[in-house]
DNA sequence: TAATATAATTCGATTAAATCGAATGATCAA
DNA sequence: TTGATCATTCGATTTAATCGAATTATATTA
């Protein structure tokens, strides 16, 4: 694919933003036909029309909306990167600031929160988003380690990983489906069920499994926060398949019921940071102590 | 400030990826001379190192560190554009697609995947994420609306948004804070608190009733996602300022006990959705029809 | 309804930015 | 020491962006 011209982009953000080429061209300084020509050579690389020309003005198309949203977070970024790199935020603050992918089970969190404010009376921050977010927040000293689900998150040389352990996958579900445990995995045959998004790899282990033994489950819903799943399971709309350790509290109460193992699915969790010139001890030693099993 | 060269960015991105400016420059197809040169201005630019020059080898600095992951998505956005403008995904799918700002009530997004479960059998899917993204998503039918705590997301003219209602917000905490109540809100003073992260209007709402009031509590933790910010409120790590409706399981087991409402803090929540050309009828009866007072 | 203002576009000329090629310096490995 | 590898410098050249003048089309209004 040949390569979007971000300039190209730019000018067209601006376009969109004041509504004509002719403001655009007073703001940025240039000449009408020029940005015209720009836009021109946008709109033929990109393959499709970004304005639909009325009479004598612009009107975004679908296109052009989507590629404003595109355009407005890409430049975003640009001039985030600007103010860190003017700014150089180096420094070490009082306040430990951590990442967690969205399908991290909270109880894991709350676990390490509850770690950390033994070990220490300083201030924590707690920040969740998708992996590219969380990196590049850590790379820029916004976040100081991530929780997540998988380690090959990067193949940054001086990013560490560490094992926080492994836990089996069952599925789980209301009172009312438990039957399903005689003849599982299949009874689970059309069964409603809610499965993580399949952002995540936990996903596509299941996925796996359910092709291996040839299940067909009915999807009702699919969501990146496992809280959220877990409620729905307790309304009873449909299994759960989760890891186990993220439902005790739940089991516990008798809210769910475990009805069958996934063989040989398992999820493990990381404790991900970067290794740094200036070293925080209190975050190192952190890193170096906690261990979940010790939930 | 000046604008980031893009272009400039790209060759960065790449040198850095292969490791050396040579291997970019075979790779990108253009010579040494001209890949050392475009690096140069854009150290300039940017009024830092972007790499550190040992002997015959380029060695990322931590700016260049944060640059990459700053390109990166940059660069993944600009291609994740160009494949959605090229393969048109301009269909209704089968599926409702359901965005949630990390700060919003759980329960108020069960209440909803409830509702439209209630009215029809179609698979929904949940994502999360910030303003940007899901704004983004929606740009390009990845997302059929939004479940917000703001309405003025954007300033785009075919974007609906419709209040689900306003809720009062008051001060939690598990038993032991109960005697807080005498004296409220002074009370407060240098007690620990759990708040949401400054990403949130209620948190900023939160922050002037305690400066109109004249109350420094001490802050314990901060934290985008409310069901966390619960779990360690009934953990006992301290007081969470939380909107009535959100608690009211938690109040009911006891789990958690109302300490003081804060004056004037409200919390609206709004469904957002845009306006398209072809419509999704299932949709539309959906955002027509829902109301979270029935919660 | 003709005159005026506004907006986008076209076209050849011009300017600025990017790239090349040849040469230089620096370092490593044999 | 010699050849290989890599980054850099410098003037020449190519390519891309921009300008200015002219053109077309359409609203506005006198």
């Amino acid at each position: 694919m040949a390569w979007l011209n971000y300039h190209h982009l730019m000018y067209f953000k601006t376009i969109a933003q004041t509504g004509s080429i002719a403001k655009a061209s007073t703001k940025l300084l240039i000449g009408q036909p020029a940005l015209s020509a720009q836009l021109k050579t946008l709109e033929d690389q990109l393959g499709c029309a970004l304005f639909e020309r009325r009479n004598r003005g612009l009107f975004l198309t679908d296109a052009g909306k989507i590629t404003l949203k595109y355009a407005n977070q890409i430049f975003n970024l640009g001039t985030e990167l600007q103010t860190i790199l003017k700014d150089q935020i180096f420094s070490a603050s009082p306040t430990i600031k951590i990442g967690a992918l969205d399908s991290i089970p909270k109880s894991l969190i709350l676990n390490l929160v509850n770690f950390i404010r033994k070990k220490t009376k300083v201030k924590i921050r707690l920040l969740e988003g998708n992996v590219d977010e969380l990196l590049r927040e850590m790379a820029s000293m916004q976040i100081d380690m991530i929780i997540s689900n998988y380690s090959g998150m990067s193949d940054n040389k001086n990013i560490f990983s560490k094992s926080l352990g492994k836990t089996s996958v069952s599925v789980y579900g209301s009172k009312k489906f438990l039957f399903l445990k005689k003849n599982f995995p299949d009874s689970l045959n059309s069964q409603p069920m809610i499965l993580p998004t399949s952002h995540s790899k936990l996903r596509h282990d299941i996925d796996h499994y359910l092709h291996l033994n040839n299940i067909h489950p009915q999807i009702v819903a699919e969501t990146q926060d496992t809280s959220v799943q877990k409620s729905m399971g307790v309304e009873e709309l449909g299994l759960l398949p989760l890891p186990d350790f993220s439902v005790r509290a739940l089991v516990k109460n008798k809210h769910l019921h475990k009805i069958g193992m996934l063989k040989d699915v398992t999820e493990e969790y990381w404790l991900i940071s970067q290794q740094r010139e200036i070293d925080n001890p209190i975050i190192s030693s952190i890193i170096d102590s906690y261990n979940f099993s010790a939930v």
